[in-house]
DNA sequence: GTCTATATTCTGATAGAC
DNA sequence: GTCTATCAGAATATAGAC
């Protein structure tokens, strides 16, 4: 049986929490390791300074990615469908994990290579499927929007079954 | 002829650069005050703490967005493809105070009204043109994706293009 | 591996001169 | 209206005990 989370993990866990509720200003040293019920002093242990602690989040970020990928280009109900609704879930550890870099990543000098690349191959997989540059640009950008309204805490009802109606009308 | 831009419009303006380009923690009354060309203190007589600048900025949102209600329902081209201009097109007054207002409202503990009174307003656009919920909805989301790759400071070339395309596919 | 204590720098804000 | 000087508190990081 696989151990309870290791005490990494769950400061990984516990700086995403923060980022997702309270945003980057909020997420210092202090309040993670709070949240993660270690001392300042235990987070540094693990990650020796911030910088270490956002690369690990972004490394976390990426093998989610690889993994959500393979499942993407697997997925018995076609790749658009299945972005489609991965976009809308929420509460998922890749969802986490992509918002909490999207509130990351605006104050990264570079742009964010692990999610430029993430998007790239989600709009690669897209195309195979579609055979179509805009259609599979247009998915794409309405699961940036679905993204966009959870980064910005909107709800948003109906978003999945509107996308699949109309989906199902350019594929008709 | 107009005067110049007053400092107060001048340190607006000095704070959403800086929240563009580095983002929220970055955008500290030293640095913005720097970004403007004025002491600190010249900019604490303007907005007498962070947070009054903070109201400063939704209100200058709040305006420039009902200004562009007002084009949009007006506009000859039709409200759908004049969102979708106004989505992609990067460096105006608008869009500059959206990409702001994104970056501040993660730390928004209520969601932040004047961004999702907004959204709204455009959905009841769209809506009015379209006649179509779902194709409204999905227009907007994808004029949310849009905004979400400035935001996270991708380009995204030739996103208008294809969206314009499948919006000609589904009303032709 | 984790904690406490401490050093250092940054941030928001006040007071008062000009 | 704008500036400089200054302060209190927060944030990152180090050192060393346990």
């Amino acid at each position: 049986m696989p151990d309870a989370a290791s005490t990494r993990d769950r400061l990984l866990d516990a700086f995403e929490q923060v980022l997702i509720d309270h945003g980057s200003r909020a997420a210092t040293l202090d309040a993670v390791a709070a949240a993660a019920g270690v001392s300042k002093g235990g987070l540094l242990y693990h990650f020796p300074n911030k910088a270490a602690l956002e690369a690990g989040q972004r490394e976390r970020l990426r093998a989610l990615g690889e993994a959500d990928l393979a499942a993407m280009t697997a997925a018995p109900e076609g790749a658009a469908d299945y972005y489609l609704v991965e976009s809308t879930s929420s509460g998922g550890a890749l969802d986490r994990a992509l918002i909490a870099a999207a509130r990351l990543s605006e104050e990264a000098g570079e742009h964010d290579s692990v999610l430029d690349d993430l998007r790239a191959a989600w709009y690669h997989a897209l195309l195979t499927e579609l055979g179509d540059p805009a259609l599979a640009h247009v998915i794409q950008l309405v699961g940036d929007g679905m993204y966009y309204n959870a980064v910005a805490g909107s709800r948003d009802e109906g978003a999945l079954e509107h996308a699949r109606e109309i989906l199902s009308r350019l594929r008709g």
